[in-house]
DNA sequence: GAACTATATTTGTTTAAACGAATATAGTTT
DNA sequence: AAACTATATTCGTTTAAACAAATATAGTTC
């Protein structure tokens, strides 16, 4: 039950209910894009990330000079019933809509996960 | 957004998850009664069932001299949702089943929520 | 209405969360 | 290896949560 309650924990902040969003509907972005959807300091999205993949609710990858983060795969029976019921009730939340448009505008921008595959050099030449 | 951050807030505490527990298996129960069974005191009971209803996971209805608190019926669609998977959720923990088994007892011993339909004179005679 | 009982709230203290600014780390390029 | 970039961590500060002990409130009994 105190794990439960970690988990709970991790979900009792606006911002990390957003950032799980808007994993969830992109599938995996790097964290410079999470900041730049949302408008948050680099600082606060690291954090709450750390946050979220301590309650082992988030993934990460490491992509060349990025971190590509995304919505855990659901390790046991109990971790799939969470995810589950958190993916859907984030979901169905008004500001999940506004974020993922916000989050298509920023792709169309071209920064930064789309080029993931790319090598950084190349990047930095088109974005910013 | 905001709102489901609270909810996961009033949900990110393991008394207050065993106390929705014990509540989803007894249906209905006083605060004297969840004290005795989880050993908490008066206030801290008192405190975190406060801070369940304002997230209006549980409603209270007075008995006489009692309070009886219950899981909330669902207001709304959303309402419901997140009520469903959190009943769903707390249910599977093994956490549950040894509260359930502590509550069984406790009423067997017939102390107090058994007896909240019988004037108080009549069961302080009883119990205690 | 006075004594009593179940529950709620206040008070003071301790522990944790959130934040920006600054600094550290690890991978990349040249 | 030095300069650079994306991300992580530390630091100091502000705000909130948790708790026990004490007090307040509201309903009950006599």
């Amino acid at each position: 039950m105190k794990n439960l309650a970690n988990v709970f924990k991790a979900l009792s902040d606006e911002s990390r209910l957003r950032i799980i969003s808007i994993l969830l509907t992109s599938g995996e972005l790097c964290v410079c894009d999470i900041e730049a959807t949302m408008g948050f300091t680099q600082t606060k999205v690291s954090r709450h990330l750390a946050y979220l993949k301590k309650a082992q609710l988030v993934t990460e990858r490491r992509q060349g000079l990025w971190k590509l983060y995304s919505v855990s795969k659901p390790k046991n029976p109990e971790h799939k019933q969470i995810l589950d019921c958190v993916s859907e009730i984030v979901r169905s939340q008004p500001v999940a809509q506004s974020d993922a448009k916000l989050l298509t505008r920023n792709i169309k921008k071209g920064c930064c996960t789309t080029f993931s595959v790319i090598k950084p050099s190349n990047i930095t030449a088109i974005c910013k």
